[in-house]
DNA sequence: TATGAATGAGTTTTCATTCAT
DNA sequence: TATGAATGAAAACTCATTCAT
């Protein structure tokens, strides 16, 4: 492989043509990895698929992890701007029902390209870590200002760790929901025991 | 996904000299997943590293994936057994205390060759997930067991979900502590808290 | 017989360029084939010598075996072409004149590229057997036609059987003169001892 | 490939055992070449298919083409043998019966293991040569002997090229018919024929 | 003699990337 | 800018043959 160069997106498309040029693209390279995986995927398939050249997919990407990258980031980048909404949203509530209302928003919003969530996190684990420590951490972020605003009525004292355990424990027995027990159990079930879980690890009940 | 070649291995060795070339084969492929991950792992470099021929190396593995699913079959068959023997061993424990060295114990053993255990989520989720897949349908039911010989004192009551619940969590919060939060926490308090967790979730407090 | 990959051309040369491309590489396999063989052919050794990467002759040919069947394709469509016309030509002329004229013109035929042609027929019988077949049946069909027009001259009843007999018989007498019996007779004789036996086939002297 | 060694098996088998090994080997090389060709054979899986070790079967055989050879001289073998056997004893006939005779039992002869005999011309065009030459010269020998005999009775002159042409066309009508032709005519049809073509090609009629 | 593990040169094949048009 | 032919380094994989046991 010739001179690594940055995974960074060449250069933003100004033109309406280009914009499309670049979401078909991205499309295609979706598809590929969430129906084939992330070993199959290739620049070529990619450009053919999106119906455009290779010349011009180097166009906008430097190389195919920058590809993937893109990809990931435009996903989790919606997701994370969907929760730090939604959090503002929920600041005011008690704290009971801005969970239960915070986990139904995130299974609702994981159920959106559930596959793509899926085969992001599955194909690309090596890829996708800057991304998902980025995502874990804003995350985080988020969860945390909520905790901090609440701290009084919670048994946690490292709120950070707390964050941290939260963010992790909601996210992966979600994203295992998708990949290693879909219809294992239903939707409404996970979401009562999702909050009691989380009810229970800042109130004890 | 494709299933072309089978992944599975190749032929059993039956000489002595055949299982150390197996041997050398699958600590070579653990050394280069480790060091620089699964795209550069390839078997000219695989066979290399063992001192064996690439010859040798396909006398036994069909290919680059039969390679990595075996070591993860090794790695996590270990795991999967460290945790059910603890398992039978804490029965008699009041819940609490099994509770407390059951998380022990499984920090201790993710600690071991945990660069690998991390190397195996991170780098081949795609190729893993049957074998994840089993080992979360292992933990479960290890879990479960114990779960049900306990059942009346504790809230949750599908105790499947619980099972499921907990091993997620606890799995995925130790493996995040490993590739996400790495230094962020000390130990005896990740450990501290994560008692906390569960129990909250057992009981309530 | 395996029919792994398929072993048609992959794709059509388009522009000028590539079809230089292609040109060049049958040019460097039935060279390869006719100096060396159909054994020691090899994809590197023939993008070698048609002066073009490997890449390029994968571009268009998926393998060995499709590189070889093109050539063959090529080859024998000529001679098939050739034959066709001749036929047509020689339609009004007696009989005796016409198979002399015939007789002749094959063995000139053959003897245009022959050493491609002996290749063709002793290096790659399996490959080519749908193409000989092709090239068999084509052959029987421009025979059969002239055996109708003349159905009343001749002795032979079942004229799809003479046909079959004639083809079978002058074209491998022509071969075998090509491989095994170089050199032992001259072609003069030759011409005029194979007329001999269709017209005495034919018409019984 | 590594140092060329001589193509003829390594040294003849005394014992019953040896004998029962190479008889297994053969029978294992023939099942392969027309069940699958003569590019999938290799050593390793006539061996396994033998049941017997590679390093036993380059024992007798010094290499892949010996076995090859083996095989068409043994098959081939027996064939000269049958015809030679037969041209004897056909001898005083008349020439229309000994034909006749002769005829019959060449499509019979050629019948006795004809896959074999297909795939041996077919697969290994190049190897075989020689053993095709001497195939067709011992054949032309028998051949040209009978008509010495009755030089006086027949049309052509130069007996020599009249054996080629009898042997050629005989030879191939009936191999064209295993390959080519199978079930387009029936036996009996295509014997009477070719007696048709042979006669009329010596007496005219 | 037999075995079958090991070898490794030789091939096939892929695919990220470049570049002439 | 777009195109797609061409590149070739790098993998993947095979198999005739050897050789320690």
């Amino acid at each position: 492989m010739p001179g690594k160069a940055s995974k960074l997106p060449r250069k933003a498309p100004q033109q309406r043509r280009s914009q499309q040029t670049v979401a078909a693209i991205l499309e295609a390279t979706a598809r590929i990895l969430v129906e084939q995986g992330y070993e199959p995927l290739n620049t070529n398939r990619v450009a053919e698929l999106a119906g455009v050249s290779v010349g011009s997919l180097y166009q906008y990407f430097p190389n195919k992890q920058a590809l993937v990258l893109a990809l990931a980031e435009k996903h989790f980048g919606e997701q994370i701007h969907r929760i730090a909404m939604l959090a503002k949203e929920l600041e005011k509530l008690p704290l009971r029902d801005a969970n239960k209302l915070f986990i139904r928003a995130l299974m609702e919003s994981t159920k959106i390209n559930s596959a793509l969530h899926r085969a992001l996190f599955t194909e690309v684990g090596h890829l996708g870590e800057p991304v998902l420590r980025q995502l874990q951490e804003q995350a985080e972020q988020a969860v945390l200002e909520a905790l901090r605003r609440r701290r009084h009525e919670i048994l946690p004292k490292d709120l950070e760790l707390a964050a941290f355990f939260l963010v992790s424990a909601v996210d992966s027995i979600i994203l295992r929901t998708l990949t290693l027990a879909q219809d294992r159990f239903d939707m409404a079930q996970l979401e009562t025991e999702l909050s009691a879980l989380v009810m229970r690890y800042l109130l004890g009940e």
